[in-house]
DNA sequence: AAAGAGCTCAACCGCCCTAAG
DNA sequence: TCTTAGGGCGGTTGAGCTCTT
């Protein structure tokens, strides 16, 4: 968003000598850029005031580094970023520029605002805390395989070339339980040739880890099926990264209750195939 | 069509760290 | 060792836009 065409907070009236605030003007901007140019960057109360700028180092350093520098993206964040941004929030919180560094052209306020926006929104519809453990579990066992398989799609749809367009699966919509509706989303993972009871525990690799949340459409109805708990992560014979993926007995959920103050079942294994989520809470 | 609610994101604030003098 | 200025960072704000009723 252009804030050049954003009312002015300032009046025509105002002091010669007095700093600007507020939105930038086209002038302004091009002075700016037009210094640096010359001069480089750095040293900004000084740059602000041998560029004309009525403004203080700190407005010029951010309006730059923000908006103007050249290598700054522009639109919305890929999924690929998303998923980045998600993968690097949950190992080191809130250090927006530290995840900016390996998000190149993305700023941290970017991030910082993609984080604000959208994740904790989630988290606000949830009624949960997004330092939660809860809501961390969400965010690695539903949402970012949810990205993976967006990622996937492309890669598919660009491969096979096709012309025609696709619409995206719809997003994830939490409930207040905690339960996901996965309706919609249908893997090509072919396991259906195979015995149902001999495929856990079951090594999925990282790159296919997405295919594996829905399991349960293979068996929506099937007495013999639980839910697909996400159990472990390992390093193949082979190097690569698998995950690990056990079956919940089923006569247990049919017993399923947590017990108070050992609600960690649910909260350690909500990276599962979100089976009948609903169904589960319903029969606590 | 209008009004209100909700959302986005550029910009600001205040705290902290570091380096120079 | 202390002071000060510059700069970086995370948190917050609010104008303008979009969506919903």
């Amino acid at each position: 968003m252009s804030t050049n065409t954003k009312s002015f907070s300032s009046s025509s009236s105002e002091d010669e000598n007095e700093l600007r605030r507020g939105p930038w003007t086209l002038e302004e901007d091009t002075l700016l850029i037009q210094y640096i140019a010359r001069h480089g960057e750095g040293r900004w109360n000084l740059l602000a005031n041998r560029a004309g700028l009525r403004r203080t180092g700190k407005s010029c350093r951010l309006r730059w580094l923000n908006y103007l520098k050249p290598d700054v993206k522009r639109g919305n964040l890929t999924v690929e970023e998303q998923l980045l941004i998600l993968d690097l929030h949950s190992k080191w919180g809130n250090r927006w520029s530290k995840i900016a560094q390996y998000l190149p052209g993305r700023t941290d306020n970017e991030i910082k605002n993609y984080w604000r926006t959208r994740v904790q929104k989630q988290a606000r519809h949830l009624k949960i805390d997004t330092n939660s453990a809860e809501f961390k579990n969400i965010i690695r066992g539903f949402w970012m395989p949810r990205l993976l398989q967006k990622i996937g799609d492309q890669n598919q749809l660009s491969a096979s070339h096709q012309n025609s367009i696709t619409a995206s699966p719809p997003e994830p919509q939490f409930t207040e339980q905690g339960a996901v509706n996965m309706s919609g989303y249908v893997n090509n993972l072919d396991i259906e040739n195979q015995n149902k009871e001999c495929i856990f525990p079951l090594e999925v690799p990282m790159d296919q880890m997405s295919r594996t949340s829905q399991f349960s459409e293979y068996y929506p109805s099937s007495p013999s099926c639980g839910a697909i708990v996400h159990h472990d992560h390992n390093v193949n014979n082979s190097g690569h990264d698998m995950e690990v993926f056990n079956l919940v007995n089923p006569t247990a959920v049919d017993n399923f209750c947590v017990p108070e103050g050992e609600s960690n079942w649910l909260e350690t294994d909500f990276s599962c195939s979100m089976w009948n989520m609903d169904e589960l809470l319903q029969r606590c």
